[in-house]
DNA sequence: AACACTTTTTAAAAATTTTTATTAAGTTTT
DNA sequence: AAAACTTAATAAAAATTTTTAAAAAGTGTT
């Protein structure tokens, strides 16, 4: 597959012709990489170019491996035609997923099916150099342990928290560094194509690719935890702003002398319509001796955290309920906003938070009936996330994708 | 110019490689259209395409009189290059900017100038079908009195307020009718191609094509008038939403508890941050007895408009500076939201409130110290809009381009 | 001012793509 | 079940584009 990852140096020595053909290669394995198996016919008229030529380049494919005969497809009247898909193991990519927590690490086939260990691998993120070394041995060790050839290995991509610059390959947050930049540090240690991305902007391609956001064109992702993280797919990409860190909706000012927030402004929408909103609503209603089974769970030693209370308001907890509405409707505040400003065709939400479904879901319609106009609020369809918690990885994976197919 | 008008009924009938060519040619003038004269050269590595099949085009179009030779461009050692660019005359565009009280008609020529007497008319806004047959008699009368050739009319840009899919060509607050939408109302009049859209995007479109805007990836459009209104460039492209309806800043839930907005709801921006909100901050000071010219300017029978306070401001009146300052405070909270959602490089800010200057930006910026993350903050310029008044129907011409050139 | 070097333009040759035609393989209708 | 009709795949012919080469037109330096 080397025609897919050392384009740069390599391309400039070849003519014209050769590139536009090569670029052709590139255009067909992407389609068939994102929309499965197609007949010739398709993928003639898709790329605009004749059968004949896409015939010739398709033999060329089969000769290398890199695609494979899959059955026929449907015909409405007439000789049915050869399927050409993608084979499995083409290529893989290294997704690693850096979380506050724990660091996920996972190879995939083209296929997006799992092929190595599924490393789950507790490590407390903090700016220190050493982890960027940790975290590379143990995605060494899971690629030797695959034992799938490191030819076809094409790209890594690992999404984690903080301020990020996707093009640039740098954290402003962690690992900062302008000259060296982090995906830079990974590259020299991996020796392959490293794609650094902001976890929010993970998940949301990864519902553009895999989840409800598939075939949108105009989507938001809110990812309600602790904070509220937000990605946007705007014209059918991924949109990352002038400087990469569009989509700070946790910290636009909503509440008026509202309190502070850990950013160290003030009114903060996190402040709010958050996990750590619903935290300290749960702690102050407690101290005010409000009834409910929080105060038990917390007595026996469980620590008050978003998942606790959620837990709770799913087996009935009024108090948490009650809660979780507040914070539902200072929520659909935010939303309200934003589809006034973005007019999104669809809304997705997830996070832990967005498994109290109906609980937040009702007090956001509210909020959205009171401070949206109907007209816009309409064009916009609200659905709980169903991609789960490997939402992350999946996305860090398919930037790879993208960026490797680019134009 | 038949090739730049008629395209999806004629060109069903052309084969493959007419279509190609035919899609070609409109590219290169397209291209010449939007930068100006260009070397084949130069059109060649932009399209694509190698000299030699660019060369053979230009010929065919300088024999059609589209283009002509214009001059020689720079070389850095060898021979000079011809440049080619677009006849001023090949084709024209017809805009109409509708107002609130006044509309605009005027012909443009390929070099945006206007070829015909400027109207300038007073018309009254309102829901009467009537008006659009008013609205082209007027227009059919200019055409007649420039006496231009008709054939050369290449389309009709229409700029409106209104919430309007401009994709649809429906607007939905006046003349609304999903059937025969008032796009193709006036393609019937017309007899040309007719693309509606709402003023603050078309406002966004010239500021990109023409104004500050130009080469910018990312900005944001504000015109600050007795609303605020947004449009969007959001990579390069001018954003609408899924339906049309994106960049309703105006109206998004930003005071709690807040007035009732004119839009029926509660707390909009608009109620403290717009030329209503100026107008009603001075109504209240001088019904409390502040000292100030406007006290005078009201008694002279002088009416309190948002222009009126802001001439006294730039008169030096302290009460209308601190007012603006006010505004401008509440504005910038609103920005600060833009600025963290959609991290652009550049806001412009136009209309009559934002002729007050650096009396509104100051406040505006120290908002932005306030309410922003200043990493992102940082990254986005605060630009006064050059374009005046004619803004809107430069923006509609545009749009005509735009959708003329498309893909 | 002549020579060496660049870049554009034109022309002819080479290569590639598209068109057209033909054969193969299925569907649907009678 | 056969005939008529569709659609796909393949091959040869036609057309177009690109490449290569050479001439034309400048620029800059010795």
């Amino acid at each position: 597959m080397n025609f897919l990852i050392e384009p740069k140096n390599r391309l400039k020595t070849l003519s014209n012709v050769e590139k536009k053909k090569h670029l052709l290669k590139r255009r067909i394995v992407r389609y068939l990489y994102f929309h499965g198996p197609k007949s010739a016919a398709e993928i003639s008229k898709k790329l605009k170019s004749s059968i004949p030529t896409i015939s010739s380049i398709i033999n060329e494919l089969l000769s290398l491996d890199v695609i494979i005969e899959q059955g026929q497809g449907n015909s409405s009247g007439g000789r049915r035609p050869n399927l050409y898909g993608l084979q499995d193991d083409v290529f893989y990519i290294l997704g690693i997923d850096i979380g506050w927590f724990t660091t996920k690490i996972a190879i995939f086939n083209t296929k997006l099916e799992s092929v190595s260990e599924f490393i789950n691998h507790p490590l407390l993120l903090k700016d220190d150099n050493r982890l960027i070394h940790e975290i590379y041995d143990l995605a060494n060790k899971l690629i030797d342990k695959s034992g799938i050839d490191r030819n076809k290995l094409i790209g890594v991509g690992i999404d984690m928290p903080g301020l990020i610059d996707a093009e640039k390959g740098i954290n402003y947050t962690y690992f900062y560094d302008e000259e060296n930049t982090l995906a830079k540090r990974f590259e020299d240690l991996f020796e392959l194509p490293v794609f650094i991305e902001n976890d929010a902007n993970a998940r949301t391609l990864a519902e553009y690719r895999y989840g409800l956001a598939k075939g949108t064109k105009n989507t938001l992702v809110l990812h309600v935890g602790w904070g509220v993280g937000l990605g946007m797919i705007i014209n059918k990409e991924l949109y990352r702003g002038s400087s990469g860190f569009a989509g700070e909706f946790s910290h636009i000012p909503l509440v008026e002398n509202g309190l502070l927030c850990k950013c160290g402004k003030q009114g903060c929408l996190e402040t709010v319509a958050s996990g750590t909103a619903l935290v300290r609503l749960a702690k102050e209603g407690i101290h005010q001796g409000k009834h409910s089974t929080l105060s038990e769970k917390i007595e026996k030693g469980q620590e008050l955290i978003p998942k606790t209370i959620i837990e709770a308001a799913n087996e009935g907890d009024q108090f948490a309920i009650s809660i979780i509405a507040k914070v539902g409707f200072e929520l659909g505040k935010g939303i309200a906003a934003l589809i006034q400003l973005f007019n999104p065709e669809l809304i997705i939400l997830g996070g832990r938070v967005a498994e109290a479904n109906q609980y937040l879901l009702t007090p956001i319609e509210q909020a959205l009936n009171h401070y949206s106009i109907p007209k816009l609020r309409n064009q916009s369809k609200i659905k709980i996330s169903k991609l789960g918690t490997n939402a992350n990885i999946l996305g860090a994976v398919a930037m790879v994708s993208e960026n490797i197919f680019e134009k």
